[in-house]
DNA sequence: ACATATAGTTTCGACTCGATATTATTTCAC
DNA sequence: GTGAAATAATATCGAGTCGAAACTATATGT
């Protein structure tokens, strides 16, 4: 490949991240504030502090906090201090941030005009750009707990062999941070 | 396709998107400082003013507006006053400012490290992507002139039947404030 | 010639962002 | 068990983004 190729790929990129962004200014949200939330509505229970928050996002701690205060001031989460760590905080959407976590993005109906194939591909190219990238700098992958390499499932009932603890079928769908795809 | 896809896929999109800004943080520039940079690298002559770089970055006139005076202030683009509209500036960028956008960006190592079979496909399935999405939100292509219905070439001479004029082969392999994909 | 459109800038307030410092708490080595 | 080091979270700083709105200057169309 040339090196115009690897060019034009990364514009692609970039011009790709910066209309995502221009879009994600709704429901009196911006971007970081829009992604923190819909990480949360993925995570499981283990995965909802500002640490990851941060690591998912690729930002610090510091930043992460800020915008976490942003989202609770405006009530859409509201956070939950940790039993076993006392350093530790989780948070939880409010009735109101579900909403907007569940409410049809824009971008979503962008996809739905692309036929199947076409959506199935874009599907499998972003996996393997997105673990390109995450790779590259040493990230955490955060992907699905059913891909993960600690996930033990026999028959119709799941456990978590890192954290040792059960796992209902509802888990096994949502992101956490201790994926890690082998 | 199911609903559980399609978040998928938007999920991966943000996250691509989230990553790639995180990255964006060099020599001094912030994510939005580079995008525009970039895009003043890659434009013609005749799609360097402020009004392009806002469309180009999907975002308003005052707010490309800045950042362009941030660029100024660093040394990194001069404005060219238009002769012929006096309303009207376009940028050019300086030998550091050139530097910049020569040097090998984080995202090509990651992107280098892909066989071509993937990259080929991660090229088309991010151009599908992107034109889906401005298609969606009726925004412009900013793709290359030879790839443009008023690009007529005919041996290795190029003309711009739109603008009327002649095209070198440098012209032709450059983004264009008004192209059409017809 | 005058209304309207267009190009660009400025200002505003909320917020991001990395960097840095600070405070709790926990963990680990001895 | 105790003290050093690691970890979790927050606060503060300054530069800058961002959309929105107001504004100036030029151009265009009727």
């Amino acid at each position: 490949m040339t090196q115009n190729h690897r060019i034009r790929i990364r514009t692609l990129i970039e011009r790709l991240a910066k209309i995502t962004t221009a879009v994600d200014w709704q429901d009196g949200l911006n971007p970081a504030q829009y992604n923190a939330l819909s990480y949360l509505a993925l995570a499981n229970q283990y995965s909802r502090s500002p640490s990851h928050v941060a690591d998912y996002l690729c930002t610090t701690r510091g930043t992460a906090s800020q915008t976490l205060k942003s989202l609770e001031q405006k009530g859409f989460i509201h956070s939950v201090a940790s039993a076993t760590d006392k350093r530790s905080t989780t948070y939880q959407l409010t009735d109101s941030g579900q909403a907007i976590a569940d409410a049809t993005h824009s971008i979503d109906q962008a996809i739905a005009t692309m036929d199947d194939t076409e959506q199935n591909r874009l599907e499998t190219t972003l996996e393997n750009a997105v673990s390109h990238l995450l790779a590259h700098q040493n990230r955490k992958s955060f992907g699905l707990c059913h891909t993960c390499i600690h996930n033990e499932t026999t028959g119709n009932s799941a456990r978590c062999k890192l954290l040792d603890i059960a796992l209902t079928p509802e888990d096994t769908q949502k992101i956490c941070h201790e994926h890690s795809g082998g």
